[in-house]
DNA sequence: AGCCCGATGTGAACGATGTCAAGATACGGG
DNA sequence: CCCGTATCTTGACATCGTTCACATCGGGCT
């Protein structure tokens, strides 16, 4: 088995590796089957033997844009110490990873949540990002730092509020720095006045 | 002047009209601009003589939609009494007709909070939505029924909140049953006991 | 009123795109 | 060593966005 399989070997890889960085830099809607086999170095026909359609290879890069949201939140999580205010502090490093993912890489962002999600994606559960912020809430309320009876469904507001604003954002509807605002309004309705006062520190 | 002048008379209203009717029915995707004039009974170069460009067109469809997600909430807000209920209610109203109009017209609600508004649209006091959202939620202040503090920024909060949970639904990352959880877990954060008292009558 | 000019629409054409069918080519197992 | 199969190329087709030259309507000026 040589390095390269034929005239590329893993060629499927090589599309979506391309593809991303298209889809990144041009937005979703302005790639093209035959500008990122071009790219690759090989005949547009060529991506038909590893994908169904232009939608399949898309669908590929909008799980890869789910990756990165994946590996940007774990990123984050990755400090912190062990006391309430960083309980409290990794709740705000998630949303600031989100947000961030949305601001950095727009066009990225908003194809990893485009209709191409529908043919691949499980259900909310397959995302590790969920996964961590489930934890993260755990944690602040084994710890006593949330209101009363707020943990159930407060993973949804979270995740809907964080993913919300990233959207309303990108869309020029309100200003990224209003960020901060948002995390202060959140924390000030999800959190004890003990819990305010950490993160308010 | 004859009721249709030259052969249309209003050619750029009758070309948003059918492409919204297309964008709802196929996705903005799958939407073609001769495939529009063609509908409307015209040459496709015609549609040139209003529109810069495609773009130009499915950003006057875009418009639309944020017009028909305006007349939803507004109509939601049509009823209603006069007492504390009434005013949390007109609260929960919101967010139903912004997370039906999601639920309802998935493509054009995709659409309308898509690519094409930077085009055209101002900043997010633009939008009625925002303002009925910020005039319950100043009525519900007045009242006492927000914790303390709970005012500055809540505006955004709900708003991406919703927002938020219409596209994760959308996605089909959580399911649109959700949405009740989602409520009562907003309200849950933002109440004072006294209004949670009422909500959850 | 009658002509003229601008607004509006038509038709054909060009380049680019997604997709497919048929043929060529290289890799790996017998 | 040879052959089947996976892989890639070539060429073609229909469709799309867009443009250009031209036709046609209709209101305003004299």
């Amino acid at each position: 088995m040589s390095r390269t399989r034929y005239h590329h070997g893993a060629l499927a890889e090589a599309l979506v590796d391309v593809a991303v960085g298209q889809v990144r830099a041009q937005g979703s809607e302005r790639v093209t089957l035959r500008g990122v086999a071009q790219a690759v170095g090989v005949s547009p026909s060529a991506a038909y033997n590893h994908f169904a359609d232009k939608d399949a290879l898309l669908a590929a890069v909008a799980l890869r844009g789910q990756a990165e949201l994946d590996r940007r939140i774990g990123a984050a999580l990755a400090a912190g110490g062990d006391d309430d205010a960083a309980a409290i502090g990794r709740l705000r490093a998630i949303a600031r990873a989100y947000i961030g993912f949305a601001h950095d890489d727009p066009n990225l962002f908003r194809h990893a949540f485009g209709p191409h999600l529908k043919g691949a994606a499980g259900g909310h559960g397959a995302s590790e990002a969920y996964a961590m912020l489930n934890a993260v809430l755990d944690d602040l309320d084994g710890r006593g730092l949330l209101r009363d009876g707020a943990r159930p469904g407060l993973d949804l507001v979270v995740w809907s509020t964080v993913h919300g604003f990233a959207g309303i954002a990108l869309d020029g509807l309100c200003a990224w720095e209003a960020a901060d605002e948002l995390l202060n309004g959140m924390e000030r309705a999800m959190l004890t006045a003990a819990g305010l006062g950490l993160a308010l520190r």
